[in-house]
This record gives structure tokens, sequence and C-alpha cells, in this order.
DNA sequence: TAAATAATGTACTATATGGTACAATAAAAG
DNA sequence: CTTTTATTGTACCATATAGTACATTATTTA
């Protein structure tokens, strides 16, 4: 009876995967739910049965994100143990920018910067996807000071803020200017500094 | 005719200026022409009188903005000369996304998150802004190239792009955490990765 | 099996929005 | 002074869009 081989997506998430790359693509705004209703191959009912507004969307879409980062569904790097692993880290947006043209940017910024100013629900939302994705960076930072791998007086959480804003700026960056080639050079120079912050009996690690 | 005598703004330039506040704040599509006028306080006719369309509009906004920055109307640091008004420069950016409560981004990634995927021409306005925002910071850098105070290999582009990125990543970063504290921390680590930059005889100037 | 609940299809509505038509007035040019 | 040209006011239109109403068909549950 059920065919395993297409196992279905149920429609609300139909949706919301719909609703989460037209987003992506030309923001919220510019979105309207017939354009993900055709997207996603669904009637307007179901929209309305499974969401009490489009607003309600964006938080399932917001939230969907999460859960999708907790799950490590995401083409992300989502284990940093070593410098190289920071690296990777990087280099996974990069790549991405590259791969895709650079024609868009951070999906979850891309609503931030439309609807953070007014709906602080949504800000609160975005804050908490931001910091999901920052956990393993600060994971990473905390355990290689732990282990007395870090410089004196250097910041966990500082150095969490340093590599997610270089990642933030570079995802605007490459997308202003359709070339990954500054975001990658911005990186760069994160890893030489990040690598001067190594205790000097862990620079051949 | 002479303006500079007259304290009356012109219309189209009040249009501008409205259109400008209520994009930085709220987005593109999110604000309608007739809110525009209503802040302008000016009639439909006078628009589409000044205006081919709101997309023309959006356009003459952005070229507005690259103006203001060649006239350096808008409060940033125009004049780079030294490290210390480098930190300045940066410092202006958390200095107003501190006064402003985090509540908005830089207004160019405003309009850049919400149009550049789909309209090509916006890119290329706004990518030429992000190049007269550049313009101080390869100044410097290259400046200090050429008077023998980078360390070698140091390329002022990347150096250029390095800030730039940490500048919108700061913003956006900013405006999603509601607190310029992240931002701050990260051009703290920026600044000190720079001046390790400096050749070693310059370290004191 | 029968009742209740979930899910979906079709048609519709109210309104906001970008844009027009056109006349009227102010200003410049000749 | 007269004729253009630039500017502004009022009224309007077509359409897109978020959201409803309501009937119908699955799917559970009792």
């Amino acid at each position: 009876m059920t065919k395993s081989a297409t196992p279905k997506i149920d429609t609300r998430t139909r949706m919301i995967q719909a609703a989460f790359d037209l987003f992506h693509q030309q923001g919220v705004n510019a979105t309207s739910v017939d354009e993900i209703l055709a997207k996603s191959g669904t009637g307007k009912s179901q929209f309305y049965h499974y969401f009490k507004s489009k607003e309600d969307l964006v938080h399932a879409v917001v939230e969907s994100f999460g859960e999708m980062l907790k799950a490590q569904k995401l083409p992300l790097k989502y284990e940093i143990d070593s410098w190289a692993d920071l690296e990777e880290w990087f280099g996974v947006f990069v790549n991405h920018q590259r791969r895709s043209g650079c024609s868009r940017g951070c999906p979850m910024a891309t609503i931030a910067y439309e609807l953070t100013g007014d709906d602080e629900l949504i800000r609160q939302d975005i804050n908490m996807i931001c910091e999901l994705s920052r956990k393993p960076l600060l994971k990473f930072f905390v355990t290689e000071q732990a282990r007395g791998h870090l410089v004196d007086g250097a910041d966990p959480e500082a150095l969490t803020d340093f590599c997610y804003t270089i990642m933030q700026g570079g995802l605007i960056l490459s997308k202003i200017q359709k070339d990954a080639a500054g975001f990658e050079r911005s990186v760069e120079h994160a890893i030489t500094y990040l690598k001067t912050l190594r205790k000097v009996s862990e620079i051949d690690r």
C-alpha cells in the first residue's frame, strides 16, 4: 500500500520547504502564499489548516530551520575538533556561495533584515537559530581553552563572535559582489589570525 | 537656480529621504508608496512625476546614497590616515548600532537582501556603493603599504575585504542579537589582528 | 459501524497596492 | 503678454494578495 520508495512528505512540511526556498531566494514580503502553494503543490485550505496566517508560517519556517540544525540535516560543519575543522567550517560557507553563484545570503539573515525591525518575536526566534549556529564554534574554543591550547586571555565567546561575524559579513559581501573571492580572502585573514591564538606548543599539532 | 539659499527641500529629495528611512526600517517590499507619500507630505501625482515606478525610486534611493557618500554627508569616517582612524572607522558603526538600539542594519544590505537576487541592476548599483564605502579603507592600506609600513605580502584589497566583512557581519549580528557587544568584540579581534600586520618598526608609531 | 476529527477542493471576499487619467495651477521661456 | 513646461490635486482603476466560507473526502476513534 505505502510506496516506501516514495515516502510522501507531509503537506505541512512541503509547504514549509517551499516557503523556505522562496523566502531565501526573494524574501518574505516578495513571496505570496499563492506562490508557496503553487511550488508545494498544495491548496489554500490546507495552508490555513496548518497555519493560522502567513506570519505564522514564517515562524514555522524559522522553527523548522532550528530543528534541521539540531538534527544536523543541513550541509554544515557541526563538529569542530581541530583547527582544520574550523577552516572547513568557514570553507563550507565559501564553497556554498561559489557553487550557488552567490545569489543568496544566509536564509535567516534574509528574514531578519526584512522582519526583525518590527517583529520582536521573529527576532527572538532568529536569535535562537543564531545561537544554535554558534554552538560548534563555541564548543571548540571552550574545549581548546580547557585543554590549555589557547593563549592566555582568549575569550571563547569573543572568538565565536568573530567567526560568526566573518561568516555573516562574507555571505552578504559575496552576494553583493556576486563573487566569493572577497569572502574567501576575509576568511583567510580570519584563519591566520585565529591560529596566532594557539599556545606556541600547539602550533605543530 | 541656487538651492543653497532655499531652506525648502525639494519634493523629490523629500520623497527619497522618506523612502530611504522606511526602506531602512522595514524593508522595500513592506513599504508602500502611499506610506512614503504620507511621510514626505507629498501626493501621488508628484511621485509619478519624479519617478516612473516604485522600482525606479529604489534605484534613486541607492543612487542618492552614493551621492551622499561621495559628498561625505553621512556620519562616517572618510579619511583613514592612521591605525587610530581605522579603529574609529569601525567605532562609528559600533556606536551607531549602540545608539540606535541595534534595530537596523546596513541600509544597502537591507535592500540587497530583498532585491539583489532578482534584480541584477540594483545589485550593480549596490555593488558600486559597496566599492565607494571600501575606498577609504583601501586607500589607507595602499598608502601604508607604499610607505613600507605593512609586513611583506600584505594585500590591501584583502585587508579591505576583511574590514568590510567584519563591519557587515557585525551589523547583522548586532541587529539579530539586539546588542552591539558581539559586534564590538569582533571588531576588537579584527583590530588586534590588523595591527600585527604593521612592520615591526611601525608598531610604536 | 457510526461519530468525530483531520485534511483537502472550490469559490469567494475585502482590501491594499501600484499605477493612471486628467484637470488645475505655478513657473519659465519667448 | 502668451505659450510652453514643470508641478501638484483629486479621483479613479486593475490587480494581487491575505484570508474566509463551506462543502467534501479521508482518517481515526469509540
